[in-house]
DNA sequence: TCTGAATGTGAGACCGTTCCCACATTCCAA
DNA sequence: TTGGAATGTGGGAACGGTCTCACATTCAGA
């Protein structure tokens, strides 16, 4: 019972270190370096009887030694800032992620995963100590964090962050081009009363998607009211809820038709109100968001929305990082991916 | 234009070594590294001296020359196995990996957060090479894989997981008790003809949930009827809507006024159909779904499950992972976390 | 037969730390 | 006064690789 906590010790343990390789197999610690890196000259002979040791011994290169030598870590971070969510289950940063992992997988990186909610400078410290190759930042970090990474000299990418920030590589979604196809598809529909609910102006994504929406209403000569717009606090579920609570007077009263929100999360949880009032989805009510994050296809009913290219955002992100890495010029510094407008139940 | 590529190299750049602080601040690098360490005697003067050096150059110690002497990274790594669903934005796994993620934080260590869907020793090779100093598996890896990871003798926890490995420290959740949980609660409510959509029972949560469930109904003398009982082929949404369209005849047949699943997903497929056929949920057909991820409390209606404690698993997880890093002695093998009844729109 | 290139191997410096050991100085108690 | 502990500092050997250089051997062409 007690000894049982020593048990996982029995395994062979000890990993064996390209001396012990060297001796085994009667050549110098040189050769063995040879044999696993490829290169120099080496007779196929010692070539085989270096790699049999290896095979037996079940030796594995010390990544750490490796690093050490070559300055080069092969591993990047991915730093993110959230408060309301922990990073991964986020619905939106979490495939974000996701693609990273997948994309730095195969170009042989691996991958820190960073939360912090306070965004203190220990995350970022944590990476820039461990030496990683370079920085993938996820959403909006607080200035003196990428300062602090900037002057550390090390190359990193900023994903889904405001563009304030100069001679940095950003990977963005056409948020305003997004809010425009919103509006194009709405109005398309027939839509004139639109009800909107913009998530947080700070937020970079939030304002573009409101002023593309905004923008294309005046184009075509309808312009929104102020009235029918509002703000919840924070882009959650349960803002949108409450927001779409307190405005159902006005919503009722000025005979909308359609509801727009500048994250399906807040357009979820309006819809959750609507429907709990027994307005019928799309019938009484269309509803479309923006983002395309997973639950707004299952939701009952499907929420139309702008998707937004996740998976190019990560990829792209780690690529560029790469070739920062790599010191290869990079082209551009503004990736801008295009969304996609995704038809479902709510429209 | 061409040149802004190299602009990120602009940074103050060159990260310091310990040789270098020492020479500016006119004493040895033994003296230095007793400073940074705290160990030790050493003159208060001199440590000024030095502090006042490192904090002008901004100098960060090399945990990777660190990690090389010491022979502790105080890097861990997280292997996930799922083929559905990348892990990062799995709704279940994904809070697993966020508590893992913060407890780590708390203990310094940095996580290394590894995706494969071909689960091929490859992942596990790359966290094996950069000598992480343990291993949380998550799910159901394949017996090779852990074989492997435990040949190679570094310490590892499994979450999850199946028990059929020996010697090694397991957190699960007490599904089977979940499931008799689920049951009482919905005959408490009066329900006796119930539904149940079970998902693969080679997967030892969805096994052991249906179990408990089924022995309570058979306690109570109210034993399911194997008609009551269908299996999606996976634990998905997708197949949870499909699974209940193929039922329904029988289902609208057989009178059920109750449908239990093995996970929320599930649940919320099934969910989604009935509301498309019109079912009033709760009141012609109560549902109750197992995991309590995220989704299940925005959608509406809201699902009542079984909550199983992610937050728990990640940190137990990482605090004994610390403890067998530490060779301190574990007094139990087996973690399990008690689930919690969640009780929402749905029922 | 000679010569220079091609092939094959080993010695040893180095990457940036930690830590043990040696040594110097101060201080206090006998 | 003196010796041993306490205090303070530096030298140098690891840690496990990579890579440059030197050197040895083979081989082909003149």
């Amino acid at each position: 019972m007690w000894e049982r906590s020593h048990i996982q010790k029995a395994g062979l343990d000890m990993s064996h270190t390209i001396r012990e390789i060297a001796q085994l197999a009667g050549v110098s610690k040189s050769t063995v370096s040879r044999v696993i890196s490829g290169k120099g000259y080496i007779h196929p002979e010692t070539r085989d009887a270096v790699l049999k040791v290896i095979e037996e011994l079940q030796y594995k290169p010390n990544a750490v030694a490796r690093a050490m030598v070559s300055q080069r870590t092969h591993n990047i971070g991915v730093l993110i800032y959230r408060k309301e969510y922990p990073i991964a289950s986020h619905p939106f940063y979490g495939k974000i992620v996701d693609a990273i992992l997948a994309t730095a997988a195969r170009m042989n990186y691996s991958v820190f995963v960073t939360t912090d909610h306070e965004m203190s400078l220990r995350s970022a410290d944590f990476m820039l100590e461990k030496r990683v190759d370079g920085l993938i930042l996820i959403s909006r970090l607080q200035q003196n964090v990428i300062d602090y990474i900037h002057n550390f000299g090390i190359p990193y990418v900023m994903v889904n962050g405001s563009t304030d920030v100069d001679n940095v590589v950003h990977v963005v979604n056409r948020d305003q081009d997004g809010g425009m196809m919103a509006a194009e598809y709405l109005t398309g529909l027939g839509h004139r009363q639109i009800f909107v609910l913009a998530g947080p102006q700070t937020h970079r994504s939030h304002y573009l998607r409101l002023h593309g929406f905004r923008d294309y209403l005046h184009s075509i000569g309808s312009p929104l009211d102020p009235s029918s717009l509002a703000y919840p606090q924070a882009s959650t579920f349960d803002q949108g809820y409450e927001m779409m609570r307190q405005h159902w007077p006005d919503f009722k009263a000025g005979g909308y038709t359609a509801l727009f929100a500048t994250n399906d999360m807040i357009a979820l949880g309006a819809m959750k109100f609507l429907i709990e009032q027994s307005v019928r989805i799309p019938d009484q009510v269309a509803v479309i968001g923006f983002d395309g994050i997973d639950v707004a296809s299952i939701y009952t009913p499907s929420l139309t929305t702008i998707r937004v290219d996740t998976e190019a955002m990560g990829r792209t992100a780690c690529t560029i990082l790469d070739k920062l890495i790599d010191q290869q010029p990079v082209n551009e510094l503004d990736i801008e991916l295009v969304p996609e407008l995704i038809i479902r139940q709510s429209t």
